[in-house]
DNA sequence: TGAGATATTTTGACTAATCAAAATGATAGT
DNA sequence: ACTATCATTTTGATTAGTCAAAATATCTCA
């Protein structure tokens, strides 16, 4: 039995991996400052990590997850975004607070729980916030990769997905009709204002957001 | 924030304390006995609960709940079985194997989580079991306290709840239909063979089991 | 009242996860 | 090639929860 910790480490060790691309090692400094504690800690969890086989960790460059550990990271993600849909969708929570809430969940969830929650929701492919969820397999579809802040103008979208966990801004998000799954067109990219103008299918006034908003809200072609 | 262990020993003190009856202390060895701890262990626990207000501890005599302690220890039984009745009722799984699920995850459910369980599941008052389910307030109604052990014979009788969590016990009841609600008739009690026979509403043909396992069946006046 | 049995408490040790701070290694720039 | 800087690792300490085993208190019964 792995502990909750060990869990998260790993989680957040994809992550980081994801972000550095292509199976770089992530430097413990990286990693500490993921999972907000000192490097020593991170070191020493590092070892441990290797220990229990879920990553390579070599001195001064840093860890990398081991196949068994993408494998558990990809269960984990697995986890965590049934569970923000059975919250959001059966217990009609807000989008913007289940993230906190499955953080913890995702660690005491059995696979058989997990399994009824999966056909209760009808198998669905994306979690709240549109990330892609894993199947049990542990395959996950590619997500969506543009931004408004850098996609096609006077082009119909489709909103895919919202990278951001923070309350605030979900329900800013939410206010303002750019949820996954809305239709958004953008009229103008100012980059001087570093602002981005859309117009959104439901409604008929013009939209601006600045273009940090803007990274945020991933799109696919409508 | 309390740690899941420290709730644990709340929630067991809270049953040892039933069990002696009446605001009695609870000797240590008990304690430790029923969460599986050696003697050392639950004394310097006890002082624990101490120190957090949780129980009063006196050496040599044992502990007791306070009234926080019993307002938690309700709180963690309003918990335990709003889930268990949400892995039955919308998730389907078998009333013999929740128990263990719910012991996980009744430490990480929030308040509000657990308001929307109440609410989706239209405010039960008992879990799968029978066991009554402690309002949020921190009221919990009387159990049915008679069992078909020592009922009336010769007069309609509802089951109301099954107090064992045995897995094979539970299974056992429900493949003869002695589940919560259901109406059984004792038609004959041997005190020699340690049997009693019964008649169940839906069945034609009566069924004996033993003392043993019918003083797990409790009942009230259909 | 004293001896033995039994329950409880104390003590010392261990593990996982953490921090602070000291030690060490690597890097880059003159 | 030397040194200043920066990242990383080590070391020693802490906390919660646990055990084993030794010490102590209480109870019972003769």
């Amino acid at each position: 039995m792995l502990s909750s910790t060990v869990e998260d480490y790993v989680k957040r060790l994809f992550f980081e991996q994801a972000a550095a691309g292509e199976g770089q090692m992530v430097p413990m400094g990286k990693l500490a400052a993921a999972m907000s504690v000192t490097p020593g800690t991170a070191t020493s969890m590092g070892k441990t990590l290797a220990d229990l086989g879920l990553a390579e960790y070599e001195p001064r460059m840093g860890v990398r997850l081991s196949p068994e550990g993408e494998k558990l990271a990809l269960k984990m993600l697995r986890r965590h975004r049934l569970i923000e849909r059975l919250l959001v969708d059966i217990l009609g929570l807000d989008w913007s607070e289940v993230h906190e809430e499955a953080e913890q969940l995702e660690h005491v969830i059995s696979d058989k729980v997990l399994d009824r929650i999966d056909a209760l929701l009808g198998h669905p492919t994306s979690d709240p916030h549109g990330d892609p969820i894993p199947t049990a397999k542990g395959h996950m579809a590619q997500p969506a990769a543009t931004s408004l802040a850098e996609c096609a103008v006077e082009m119909p979208l489709r909103i895919a997905r919202v990278v951001d966990q923070d309350p605030l801004f979900l329900q800013f998000a939410h206010r303002h009709g750019l949820t996954p799954g809305a239709i958004v067109t953008v009229t103008q990219r100012d980059d001087i204002a570093a602002a981005v103008t859309l117009l959104r299918e439901a409604q008929p006034e013009l939209f601006t957001l600045g273009t940090h908003a803007a990274a945020k809200i991933m799109v696919e072609p409508a």
